[in-house]
DNA sequence: TTGAAAGCGCTAACAT
DNA sequence: ATGTTAGCGCTTTCAA
């Protein structure tokens, strides 16, 4: 059976006191503190409250208590198919702590992430900020207020859980050299993105005895992705890993354009896992847990909430292996 | 122990009042109605308000006046692409009339949707409900309470936002038709989907001269619509329309997996135009404009806040033609 | 084990 | 144009 919406005038803490013939500060203990109270006040008290649909007042409990009961997650862009995910899944585990989200929407702009933050700030416990794009200045200052979770950004000391690319990235490259690829493209995603430093990192480092040919495509798209495939052409690269699974299949889209097939004269690689299995030809991706992240950022929260003391949690990547990836057949691009 | 230290350290009119010497009203109007004091007042005091860090608190405001300056938007599942541009533009409009938004994921399913709200709903101006599977009755129970705007639900008198299927799945039948197709199938959704039972109707009312097929394939998913290409088959049909994009890139799958290609053997067009145009080979879909109506919704919702007149907007359709439609070349599937 | 009463920070009559 | 006062719904001393 589902539960009753609460009326218009709102049932209050009163109103049960009343029906209940009890005070209204036994009310609000068989909910707070019903340890105070005898078992059968306490039940009386909440079959009641459930008779009238008594939904407790935040405005009213924070004003009080100075707790809002509310969090917030602030992404760069809701709409890249990374954040769904990480969201859905923070949204469901901070709901089980009955916890109310806030959805945030930068724009991939610092400033809105800043406003946004601040018209937030006064109504909420804490903030997961997803792949911010703040300065680290602004962070510290958000997080010495109040608890606040990282995702895929390194601030030491700051609670974080990091989506670490170098497993999946190194399988990657691993793969891409084993079959036969000499020349490799990295399209790029942008600056102020852990993750991209990371990967570029990894790249770089793991790639001995393979060109690794970076090629900037900016906010990561499929136009971006698309349009970079000149670019790719012109590196004499035979394989591809891209930042993520929307530029990929703007690659994807780039090359077949030009006639140019994928496996057969062209490897490619994604990153994310999130557009990857829903597509034809599926493509071949770095798994990188969105969701995953998602619960431990809330996890770490709300653990945060209670003992504020700093944490890092970790997420490993690997290689998913799908369609388009395949060994070199003449050594170069057609 | 004092849970009352927890509370975010924060100066209040009473601080401000005191450091500019005036009553705490005059700080109050300084903010909300300036036009009733002197100029060098309100200056005066908003100075003095910015010296000190002064941020409203807005559980006290809210509690106050009853005003939250939060609304709230449900979903079925923000991992569903439809959702996410959606919730985007809705944020962005609502950002725009100084409104924040509460993001609930009620993951299919009435109770949790109707516990989301009722959770959210002591704290929020307005809801949107996109998609909603909540019962009729529970749907007007809220909207009596407060405001209330639905995406895609079809409540006679209550505020909505429909986006209209029936001429982008008009031109989708009439393109399949000039191409030379005389068998169809239609992959089907949910059946409680609003946006499914127009499609149906639509689709057997304009397919005159046209076999239409319908085939249930349940909860919407890549999997299922792989695991339909049996019974399109079966059914001998040589082009499907898929309830949205998702199925159709599963039904894709399916059919590649099985040796028919697309176009060239088949005919394939999504609905909603989510992944459509994200994929390689792009998808012929029928354009939902997920994003304009999130826009309206929140439009709507914030004239609702007003002016409590019930309205509807509907929202056209178009197809978008892509890489996945052609004419049938010997008259059936091989 | 329960009740009475004092605020939390703010806004909005009602005064002046 | 500005001050005074009374709450909004809840939690939490302090009494009983």
């Amino acid at each position: 059976m589902s539960p009753r919406l609460q009326r218009a005038p709102g049932v209050t803490i009163g109103d049960i006191a009343a029906a209940a013939r009890v005070s209204r500060s036994t009310v609000s203990r068989a909910f707070t503190r019903p340890q105070l109270l005898s078992p059968e006040t306490v039940d009386h008290v909440r079959a009641v409250a459930t008779r009238l649909g008594y939904v407790g007042n935040q405005a009213a409990r924070a004003l009080s208590t100075g707790r809002f009961g509310n969090i917030a997650v602030v992404v760069p862009d809701i709409a890249n198919p990374f954040f769904p995910p990480l969201v859905r899944s923070l949204q469901s585990a901070a709901e089980t702590a009955d916890l109310a989200v806030f959805l945030g929407d930068s724009d991939e702009s610092a400033e809105r992430e800043a406003k946004l933050i601040a018209r937030l700030a006064p109504q909420v416990e804490g903030f997961v900020l997803a792949s911010s794009r703040l300065s680290e200045e602004l962070i510290r200052e958000l997080a010495a207020t109040r608890p606040v979770v990282l995702v895929n950004r390194d601030l030491d000391g700051i609670p974080r859980v990091l989506i670490d690319s170098s497993g999946g990235m190194t399988e990657a490259v691993m793969l891409l050299k084993k079959l036969g690829h000499q020349r490799i493209a990295y399209l790029a995603g942008p600056r102020d993105s852990w993750s991209d430093q990371q990967r570029r990192e990894v790249l770089t480092s793991a790639a001995s005895g393979l060109a690794v040919e970076v090629i900037e495509v900016g906010r990561p798209s499929y136009a971006a992705g698309r349009d970079s495939v000149s670019a790719i052409v012109r590196s004499g690269a035979t394989a591809a890993i891209a930042f993520d699974d929307v530029v990929s299949q703007g690659v994807l889209a780039g090359l077949e354009l030009r006639g140019i097939s994928v496996p057969s004269d062209f490897s490619l690689i994604g990153c994310d896992d999130t557009l990857a299995a829903l597509t034809t030809p599926a493509l071949t991706s770095v798994s990188a847990g969105a969701a995953t992240a998602g619960t431990a950022a809330a996890k770490l929260l709300i653990q945060l909430l209670e003992d504020p003391t700093a944490e890092c949690v970790t997420i490993a990547t690997h290689l998913v292996i799908r369609a388009t990836t395949a060994a070199v057949t003449d050594g170069a691009m057609r």
